[in-house]
DNA sequence: TGGAAAACTGAAAATCTTTCGCATCTTGTC
DNA sequence: GACAAGATGCGAAAGATTTTCAGTTTTCCA
């Protein structure tokens, strides 16, 4: 359960740690905002603070437990590490995200960093649109 | 010159909006924050306020003469749209930027919107990584 | 198990970037 | 030149995230 990821984190296991991790995991929203799970906290009348959200989710993605991401809202929004890389088409209308991985897409990133003598470190692709929901209405 | 750009964009032709596209267009930077533009300004003498130049690029974005781009510095930068799009890769380092357009990542990006069907509307590429100069340093 | 060191926590204050409110100027037009 | 519409500068405010700090909690080992 949570306590060993926590623990093979390196990390101390706290309740508020528990708490967050179990909120990623069972929360059904895949992509959260730090104001998302802190809202979810409140919702189970539990006592944790934003800036321990913050915190923690810090220190999660630090561990490899979460990833960050940055659509263009303002704010960061975080998800499970699956350990498998993917990248986002986001609704700019009701923020529905899909996730997708293109083999090519990511093959033609590696000889463009190497033509360029970069060492690719990471990349992030997000493709802006309308859902199939959103496209009727205005 | 700078007048005749401002006034087809349809604004006021102003002091400040004439000396924030100068210094867009010639300053050597080709990506720069509202505080790199402020701090030009500021070491020009010129009596304009951070504000303004928020405003002024906000303005100049959309009258389509400049680009936002949202790194992850958490600051936005800004770069003179010269017309055609293209994607970026950054030294993760010392901020290098190098810019490419690859047609076939272009294309498979609207075959995977297509196949969701989301009817695509703009998307960001970045590629982090360590240019050559930064590689053998730590 | 006992207890101290190390790590963690919530709340409030501090940062950082960007936007607002508004009184005061400018610009474009007649 | 006179005027309305539009811009500007300034300080305050906002929104997201981080830091600080003093009081807990967890770990670890004797
Ligand atoms: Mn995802
Ligand atoms: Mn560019
Ligand atoms: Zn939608
Ligand atoms: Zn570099």
């Amino acid at each position: 359960m949570e306590n060993e990821q926590i623990k093979q984190a390196g990390l101390k296991v706290t309740a508020p740690r528990i708490k967050i991790l179990g909120i990623l995991e069972r929360s059904g929203k895949r992509h959260m905002s730090a104001e998302d799970v802190y809202k979810e906290l409140l919702s189970q009348d539990e006592e944790i603070g934003l800036a321990t959200v913050y915190r923690v989710l810090t220190q999660f993605e630090g561990a490899g437990l979460v990833c960050r991401r940055h659509f263009e809202s303002g704010q960061s929004v975080f998800e499970l590490n699956n350990g498998e890389h993917h990248d986002h088409l986001v609704c700019i209308k009701c923020g529905a995200i899909v996730e997708f991985l293109d083999p090519t897409i990511e093959t033609r990133q590696k000889r463009i960093a190497a033509e360029h003598h970069f060492k690719i470190e990471d990349h992030s692709l997000v493709v802006y649109g309308l859902c199939p929901n959103c496209q009727g209405t205005r």
